[in-house]
DNA sequence: TCCCGTATATCCGGCACCGAGTATAGGGGT
DNA sequence: ACCCCTATACTCGGTGCCGGATATACGGGA
């Protein structure tokens, strides 16, 4: 059975070990310390799967079992060459081919009729100022990272979230205006539908 | 135990609920007729599972099973009132509460740097055609259901994705053109890794 | 010296999810 | 009268994922 591509925590993995080997918990502190895992999330539980998955698959190997007094056994993983050239062709398939992701949010807002006009409206601005939050907090993180001597190409990923997020909030902007003053298409029927 | 509000399948059936009883595979049938599947994402194996789970929870009662010939049973499912309350709560967070969505994109691009640049501009490049390729697509979907006579706000989260798609296009073909011409912060390194 | 909070490192049981499998009914063609 | 294809309606086994439990080492304060 060929590898599958689910868990983007395998791509951490096989990314962190094309590095320098590591066992699992090296592997966490270092994903913490880059804020990788702010991009691809972590959790411990996940961590020992995905290594059991990539080790089956020879996408790995145990090289070293090092053993510090009476504490639990490190298994140390390196990446196979089978391992570097999944890394590199899933790589290209991530960033080549949009996939289908089915926000949350699309969910929800389509479904926004069965809500009051009021109410939604409220929703709406709320969540604006909480992406307008998020950007700032974005813009300090981004100064800060600058300012250690990091090339933009070490944070590319966070210049294309600012782009999305505020891509977002001029949208939602838009839609609260449209709510407000009742131009948005089909608002007369939607009132109508709450009383 | 409260309910968990992990898979939107789930919100999609108390939705639907809320226009009238049916069965699970009525359900599906109608989210295909509504485009809803686009948003949501529909599982035959995954209908079933939600469908118990709420049914565990009391926001959905078994209102009738019905019978008709040698065919399986059929059981016709009404939302409840604490089920109604479930899906106006969840419609809320939902749009108000930005959740971490963790795209699989972003997880690429943010190891970009693993790839050759020429590599990189290739496969970006690639993307932005899919991108604007899903563009016309869609404008061409919201061109019939606005001919059909449906108002905006029955697509809204078309409109939405629209939005989103446009920024991204305009980012990817941003990073594309800073790529070739060598403007991307780190570009220095990255060519000199690469060889 | 004892204690306790934190860091280290992994394991495991339960459950949601998925995709493929199953079985009958209905309808149209020959 | 027979066949086959599609639509109907659900079922089930396998698996990946998650959160919390487990167990030891270490360092610092009383």
């Amino acid at each position: 059975m060929t590898f599958k591509r689910t868990n983007p925590l395998a791509l951490a993995v096989l990314a962190l070990l094309s590095e320098r080997p590591m066992h699992p918990y090296e592997m966490a502190q270092t994903m913490r310390e880059r804020h990788q895992e702010e991009v691809i999330k972590l959790n411990y539980g996940s961590l020992y799967t995905v290594v059991d998955s990539l080790h089956k698959h020879e996408l790995i190997t145990a090289s070293a079992v090092q053993k510090a007094g009476n504490r639990p056994e490190r298994t140390v993983y390196s990446v196979t060459e089978a391992g570097t050239a999944e890394l590199h062709d899933w790589l290209r398939e991530l960033i080549a081919v949009p996939a289908r992701e089915y926000p949350r949010f699309e969910a929800g807002i389509s479904l926004v009729g069965l809500l009051p006009p009021e109410d939604a409206l409220t929703l709406v601005r709320q969540r604006e100022a909480a992406v307008a939050e998020q950007l700032t907090a974005l813009a300090v993180l981004l100064e800060r990272l600058a300012g250690m001597g990091l090339p933009q190409l070490a944070w590319i990923e966070l210049d294309y979230r600012m782009a999305m997020l505020r891509a977002e909030r001029a949208w939602l902007s838009w839609f609260a205006a449209a709510t407000a003053d009742g131009t948005v298409g089909g608002h007369d029927s939607w009132e109508e539908r709450h009383r």
